[in-house]
DNA sequence: GAAACTTCATATTT
DNA sequence: CAAATATGAAGTTT
C-alpha cells in the first residue's frame, strides 16, 4: 500500500522525438527566446516562439494560443491513454490507494510523527497520507504538537534575537541576521520538524484554517509547506513511486505579476522563468512545481493553501495565513504581462472549510476605519473602558440582551493593599537617566537580562519579572517598560454560545507580546478569608499553573538548558476580587492549551508576594480568534492525551 | 535594491 | 554503482 499509483511509463515526460532535439537552434536572434529543452507538449520546432516583445503583436498571442491548445490536446491524449490506470482516489472514494485512511485507528497511527528513523540526509518521505475524520481528542494532541513546536519556534526566536541585541554595541555596523533561519536550522538538526515521514496530503493535524504565521520558514516546520522559497510544494518525480510528480501545497504571495487572488478561486501562476528582480523574463516550462500542479489537478489532489499578506506591524511587512484546501480545476499556457509564457492553474476552494484566515484578516483590519454605521450589528459598547485604556475595549452580543460587562467599573491596573506600597522610594528604582543598559539595576534584578527584546516580545517567562518603574530614572520609553504601558491590541469582549463570555482581539497578536493585565482588587489572605464567608466569588491567583516555563523552555535545543528558577519567590497568597471593578482579562475562557498566559511582574512597588499578573501571548493569535487562559481546572481530556507522548 | 541566506532537485564526480 | 559533491533555481528577509 506504499504506491499511490499503479506505475505508468517512465519515459512519460522525456523528450519522444530524440532525433530532432540536435535540431534546436540554440541562439537565433537576440530577440527571439530557445527553448533548451522542449517540454513533449510543445512542438519540436521550437524556433517558432514569438518574439521577447512587444507582447501585444497578434502573431505572438496566435501562437500561444496554438501552443496552448496543444498543451491541451496534450492533455487530453495522456487522459486518454493512462486515465484508467492512474487513478488517485478522490476524498470520497474508498480505492485505498492512499495509504488507509478510512480507519480511524490507521490514521492517527499513520501520520503521527515519530523521529527520523533510516532516511539520511533530513531528507522528507515520499510515502503520501491523508489524514481525516479525527476525533476531537485526535485533534487537542495534532494540536498540541503543532502548538509545542510553534511554541518553541517563536520563543527561540525571540532568544535570538535578544542575543544579538545583548552582544551587539553601536559602533560596529550591524550585521543583517536571518534569524529564522538559523531557528529553523537548530530545530531541524534535533528533528524538530513536524510531518517530514510523511507527505500528507490535505489538511496537516493541528493546523486550523486561519492560523498565522510570521515567517515562511515556520511553514517548513509545521509541514504546512516543504519549501523555504518556492511557491509550489511537491512530491518530485523521483520521489515518486509512478515517477509523477504531485504537488501539495501553494503559497500565494503576490510575487508573480500574473496572479489573479479572489479569494474562493485563484489564478495561479506557475513558477521560474524570472530574473533577480522577479521579472518575467524567459518563457516557464513545465517541469517541477509546475507539472506537479499539473499532476495535482489529473489526480484529483487537493492542494493547501497559503496566503502571504501585507500586513503592518510585522516585522518584514508581512505574514502567511492558511487559508485551507482547494482543487485545481483547470490550468493553461498563457502570455503574462511581460509576454513570456507562464502556466496558469485555477484553483476552486472546497466547500464546508471555515471562513478563509485572510479575509477575517482584512475584515478586522477593515475596523480600522469603518464608519460606526458600517459595522456589523452586536457592538453594545464601543468602549467597555471609558477611554482609560489606549485603545477601545468593544462589547459584543448579537445572542441575547445580557449587559452584564457594562456593570462593573473598568480597572486598567490591578489594586493593591495599601501597605504593599509602603517601604520608601529607597533602592525601588535604577539610576539610568539616559536609558537603561545592561548595567541597570532593574536588570540586574532579572539576572543581567531584559526580559523583553527591543521589540517588547518576551524572551523567556520567569518566576517574576522587574520592569523599570515610576521610581526610575530612566524616561518612559526605556525597553524595559513593557506591561505597564497598557493595552497595545483592540480587545473585544463577546457572547458566545459555547463559552458564555469570551475575548478575542480584532488586531493579530503576536507570540510573546504583552496583551493586558488581570485586574481585581488584590484581596490579602485574611481579607479573603471575610469576603468568603460573605459568598462572594474571588480568584485566586496562586491556581494558576505556571503556563510561564513553557515560554521559552529551550531544553529540546541546548541540552544545558535549565528552567529559570530566578528569582524565586513564596506561593502567591492573596486573592482578587472582581465583584466590583475588573477589565476584560476576567472574561477569558479557559483551556488546557491555552494561547495566553500569566507573568508576573513587579515595576510599581518591590513587594514580591504581590506581583502585578501580566498576561502574554503564547502563540501568534489571530484576529477574532478567542483568547484562552489555563486558570487550573481540570480538562475532561486531560486523562486522554496519553496517545501523545 | 542588494546581499545573505537555505533547501531541493538535478547533474557531475569520485 | 552508490555516495559525495557541485550547481542552479527557487524567493524571503534584512
Amino acid at each position: 500500500m506504499d504506491s499511490i499509483v499503479p506505475c505508468l511509463d517512465l519515459n512519460l515526460y522525456t523528450e519522444p522525438n530524440s532525433s530532432s532535439s540536435t535540431d534546436i537552434p540554440q541562439k537565433i536572434t537576440p530577440k527571439i527566446e530557445p527553448i533548451d529543452e522542449p517540454s513533449p507538449f510543445l512542438p519540436s520546432t521550437t524556433h517558432q516562439i514569438p518574439s521577447v516583445t512587444p507582447p501585444s503583436e497578434p502573431d505572438v498571442s496566435s501562437e500561444f494560443n496554438r501552443i496552448s491548445e496543444l498543451f491541451r490536446t496534450t492533455f487530453a491524449q495522456r487522459l486518454q491513454k493512462y486515465g484508467e490506470v492512474a487513478m488517485l482516489p478522490d476524498v470520497d472514494s474508498n480505492s485505498g490507494a492512499i495509504v488507509p485512511y478510512n480507519n480511524p485507528e490507521a490514521q492517527v497511527a499513520n501520520a503521527v510523527i515519530s523521529p527520523r528513523v533510516g532516511r539520511k540526509n533530513d531528507q522528507r518521505s515520499s510515502e503520501l497520507v491523508r489524514v481525516t475524520d479525527l476525533r476531537p481528542e485526535d485533534h487537542l494532541c495534532f494540536r498540541g504538537r503543532i502548538r509545542r513546536t510553534r511554541l518553541l519556534f517563536d520563543s527561540l526566536r525571540a532568544f535570538l534575537v535578544a542575543q544579538i541585541e545583548k552582544g551587539r554595541d553601536s559602533l560596529t555596523p550591524q550585521r543583517r541576521l536571518r534569524v529564522d533561519l538559523k531557528v529553523a536550522q537548530l530545530m531541524k538538526k534535533q528533528g524538530l520538524w513536524l510531518y517530514r515521514d510523511k507527505r500528507i496530503v490535505g489538511a496537516i493535524p493541528g493546523v486550523s484554517i486561519g492560523d498565522v504565521f510570521f515567517f515562511r520558514m515556520e511553514l517548513c516546520v509545521v509541514g504546512l509547506h516543504g519549501q523555504a522559497q518556492a511557491g509550489i510544494d511537491y512530491v518530485p518525480a523521483s520521489q515518486s513511486s509512478n515517477g509523477e510528480p504531485v504537488a501539495t501545497s501553494i503559497v500565494v504571495s503576490g510575487g508573480y505579476e500574473d496572479d489573479e487572488d479572489a479569494g474562493d478561486v485563484i489564478i495561479y501562476t506557475g513558477h521560474g522563468g524570472q530574473d533577480k528582480h522577479s521579472r518575467q523574463v524567459v518563457h516557464q516550462k513545465l517541469e517541477c512545481g509546475n507539472l506537479a500542479l499539473e499532476r495535482s489537478m489529473h489526480y484529483g489532489i487537493e492542494v493547501r493553501v497559503v496566503r502571504g499578506l501585507k500586513y503592518e506591524g510585522s516585522t518584514h511587512g508581512k505574514v502567511y495565513v492558511y487559508d485551507g484546501l482547494y482543487r485545481v480545476t483547470d490550468t493553461w499556457f498563457d502570455v503574462g504581462k511581460s509576454g513570456f509564457g507562464v502556466y496558469k492553474f485555477k484553483l476552486v476552494r472546497f466547500e464546508n472549510q471555515g471562513q478563509m484566515g485572510s479575509v477575517v484578516l482584512k475584515f478586522a483590519e477593515s475596523l480600522r476605519t469603518l464608519k460606526l454605521d458600517a459595522w456589523p450589528k452586536g457592538y453594545v459598547s464601543l468602549d467597555l473602558s471609558s477611554k482609560k485604556e489606549n485603545v477601545p475595549v468593544f462589547f459584543f452580543n448579537d445572542i441575547d440582551e445580557d449587559h452584564e460587562p457594562l456593570y462593573y467599573e473598568y480597572l486598567t491596573s490591578s489594586r493593591f493593599p495599601l501597605h504593599v506600597y509602603d517601604h520608601g522610594a529607597k533602592g525601588i528604582g535604577c539610576d539610568c537617566v539616559g536609558g537603561c543598559s545592561d548595567i541597570c539595576s532593574c536588570a540586574n534584578k532579572n539576572g543581567g537580562d531584559f526580559a523583553y527584546d527591543l521589540n517588547g516580545i518576551l524572551v523567556r517567562g520567569k518566576p517574576l519579572i522587574f520592569e523599570c518603574g515610576p521610581h526610575c530614572q530612566c524616561p518612559p520609553t526605556c525597553r524595559n517598560r513593557v506591561s505597564q504601558k497598557g493595552l497595545r491590541n483592540r480587545l473585544e469582549v463577546f457572547r458566545s454560545q459555547e463559552t458564555g463570555w469570551g475575548v478575542r482581539s480584532l488586531d493579530l497578536i503576536q507570540a510573546g507580546s504583552f496583551i493586558c493585565e488581570f485586574t481585581g482588587i488584590v484581596l490579602t489572605h485574611d481579607q479573603a478569608q471575610i469576603f468568603t464567608m460573605n459568598g462572594d466569588s474571588l480568584v485566586y491567583p496562586s491556581r494558576f499553573p505556571d503556563r510561564w516555563a513553557e515560554w521559552g523552555d529551550l531544553s529540546l535545543i541546548f541540552s544545558d538548558y535549565v528552567r529559570p528558577v530566578y528569582p524565586s519567590i513564596p506561593p502567591l497568597d492573596f486573592a482578587m476580587d472582581l465583584s466590583r471593578m475588573r477589565n476584560v482579562a476576567c472574561y477569558m475562557s479557559h483551556s488546557s492549551s491555552p494561547n495566553v498566559m500569566v507573568q508576573l511582574v513587579l515595576f510599581d512597588h518591590k513587594n514580591i508576594s504581590f506581583p502585578h499578573l501580566m498576561l502574554f501571548a503564547m502563540e501568534n493569535i489571530p484576529p477574532m480568534r478567542e483568547l484562552s487562559l489555563d486558570y487550573g481546572m481540570a480538562d475532561e481530556w486531560t486523562g486522554k492525551l496519553s496517545i501523545c507522548n
